[in-house]
DNA sequence: GTCTATAACGGGATAGAC
DNA sequence: GTCTATCCCGTTATAGAC
């Protein structure tokens, strides 16, 4: 396994992939489509991957690897509670901006299979709280921040932070935006997702 | 078109569609298995409604006409924006935990087709700012809130309502809560969610 | 282990008879 | 308006060559 052969055959396959998701979206792609553009024998997409939510899981867990990593110690570090909050929408919003393919990939997961979803690593990445919401209550015990409870804070963090991406067609629409100028709306939600945040926790 | 035969087959359809969506998920059904339940050969489901896509918007738009509504004309009347905003959340999220389809529908079809997303109008109902971003001006004009985009105050608001029902398989999981008290923890996202956004309104 | 060819299956959509 | 038969396409499964 894993031949050099192979493998360039894998890494085609996966690429390939990733080109059609971006450009037409994750469900209006074929396995079909996606081995011709290839090159491949439609075959070998079953040999190597098993079906296409398979290829999809790998595709996602591949791109979000290190960033999810960086996320997830950004939350997991010892800096003061203020501190980590700004670094991780700021964090969070930059990967979303630059990785078009993460907001779809979970939205696609969770749309498939709600009930299965939990069960994947790569979610876990994009849901993590333990340490985070421990810090909260010792800052609220101590008295340093109004009294909230940490997992609806937590809830609402990533709801400010994901939520927008995925309806950034309607707002666009909305909005009259070219696709640029919509960049810039949803970049610029760092300063404001990280003042009401802020807000919400100041006594 | 319009019989009374003819409709009453189109109510049963869209009937046992809705029942069958919500049991096991849009994704997750067939036309044949709506069809064969309704007894109801296939090929009508594509005379009354030309697509599977066409038939979920029906009984979308259907089911939303009146809670849409009335959810509009909150955001719309002339009330004071705190009791507004307070109205308009307390609402929203009883909405949608008392429709276990509208959340669905929406990811579904955000998740299909992006693009064409904004041109159905049971969207709109869901996304609605005209009057609300006027008002928010006003009141940062006169100072008495602090100075805020009203877009992206309104983007905020819809995604701490919306979007932790759309996640609501993962933080069951992560909190490993039952059915009735997840609901619980969706619904006490009231207090939470206006306290937030009130919080970051003030001066 | 890597690859090809091909068939079967399942689901959505359609043409056309009645 | 209703139904039968059929088509198309994506996906999955199998048999086997290199």
């Amino acid at each position: 396994m894993d031949s050099k052969q192979g493998n360039a055959t894998r890494l085609k396959l996966m690429e390939t992939a990733r080109e059609l998701f971006i450009a037409k979206g994750v469900d209006r792609v074929g396995v079909r489509e996606i081995a011709t553009k290839a090159g491949v024998n439609l075959s070998l997409m079953n040999y190597y991957f098993q079906s296409k939510e398979n290829l999809l899981e790998q595709i996602f867990e591949t791109s979000i690897k290190e960033d999810g990593q960086r996320l997830r110690q950004i939350l997991n570090t010892d800096k003061p509670l203020e501190q980590k909050i700004k670094e991780y929408v700021y964090e969070y919003i930059e990967v979303l901006s630059n990785d078009p393919l993460l907001v779809p990939f979970v939205l696609s997961i969770i749309n498939r299979n709600a009930e299965q979803a939990p069960r994947l690593k790569s979610v876990h990445t994009l849901y993590n709280t333990e340490a985070f919401s421990k810090q909260i209550k010792t800052e609220v015990d101590k008295g340093n921040i109004k009294p909230v409870d940490p997992e609806q804070f937590y809830i609402s963090m990533v709801s400010l932070i994901l939520f927008p991406f995925a309806i950034k067609p309607l707002v666009k629409y909305r909005l009259g935006l070219a696709d640029e100028e919509m960049a810039k709306v949803l970049k610029s939600r760092k300063e404001h997702v990280y003042e009401m945040l802020m807000a919400s926790l100041k006594k």
